[in-house]
DNA sequence: CCTTAATCGTTCACTTGCTGAATGATATCG
DNA sequence: CGATATCATTCAGCAAGTGAACGATTAAGG
């Protein structure tokens, strides 16, 4: 009666595909000592939607003490800058160097070198409607335009 | 110049929704005391593509040692059969239980019911699209169709 | 004010999923 | 027969992430 595969279906493809980017991407991220999550870290700040490292944690779906220890990496390597909110000194508000910037950038280039790697195989046709389907997939799941 | 965002890379994108699917994928699983490996495991021994240990853990991508002890846990629910190969006694063959089958089914109409409600806001247009190209991508990269 | 409760960042112990190096059993080749 | 390779298994350990404390700060109530 029903002898739809598992492997065929979306959710199954979605999780392999995808770890599959993200491995390549931890890959490509490799020589600038950076992970697919600070980097989506940095993604974060340069979009300006959030201050405080909790902000971060909530909009990134992780533990705040996560972000912490994120955040002291990047800081180490100069990519962002600690600040204490002055008119709340609980708050650290983290801010992009130009350094930081400038990483984002490269690692942004990085990706899309990744996607024409990963989508050689598809018609023009077919990315944009990959493209298309995928953008609509993250806005309903409110993750970041 | 290029202002192009990370978050609209195909490669982050795929990573984030990847993740999303096999998070929500597992809790689906969870009732049944099984995490997507197990299922990709059922599934590959019900495509018949495969029969010792190692041959599996080549096609799941995976360390040998992982596939042992997934398949303790399977054989210890019934859902999987050891024999060992009489004529290399040293292959231990897995082959699906009735009750083995039965779950990967169950497991399988699990991840159609989470299909339909992570693609409820997608056209059937962008879904046929969406499946489509998914479908290319998996075959390029050497997945099981 | 002064105490009590909430909030933010940080640390740390711990869980989970997985790998890679031994080990033992079996098979193959010279 | 002896040396070597192959398969399954075990085990120690790594990487990523969580959640429960804790200290510092702020807000709220009397």
């Amino acid at each position: 009666m029903n002898d739809v595969k598992l492997t065929s279906t979306l959710a199954f493809r979605l999780g392999t595909l995808g770890a599959i980017a993200t491995d390549r991407f931890s890959a490509r991220l490799a020589p600038h000592d950076l992970k697919p999550k600070h980097v989506g870290l940095l993604s974060v700040l340069a979009s300006g939607a959030a201050a405080s490292q909790l902000d971060i944690a909530k909009l990134m779906g992780v533990a705040p003490s996560l972000v912490v220890s994120l955040a002291d990496h990047l800081e180490a390597m100069g990519a962002v800058r600690r600040l204490r909110d002055p008119a709340d000194r609980r708050r650290q508000t983290l801010t992009l160097t130009d350094e930081g910037s400038a990483l984002l950038t490269e690692c942004t280039t990085a990706a899309c070198e990744l996607d024409t790697e990963l989508t050689a195989g598809l018609t023009p046709t077919q990315l944009d409607a990959l493209h298309e389907a995928l953008g609509h997939l993250a806005a309903e799941h409110g993750l970041p335009a």
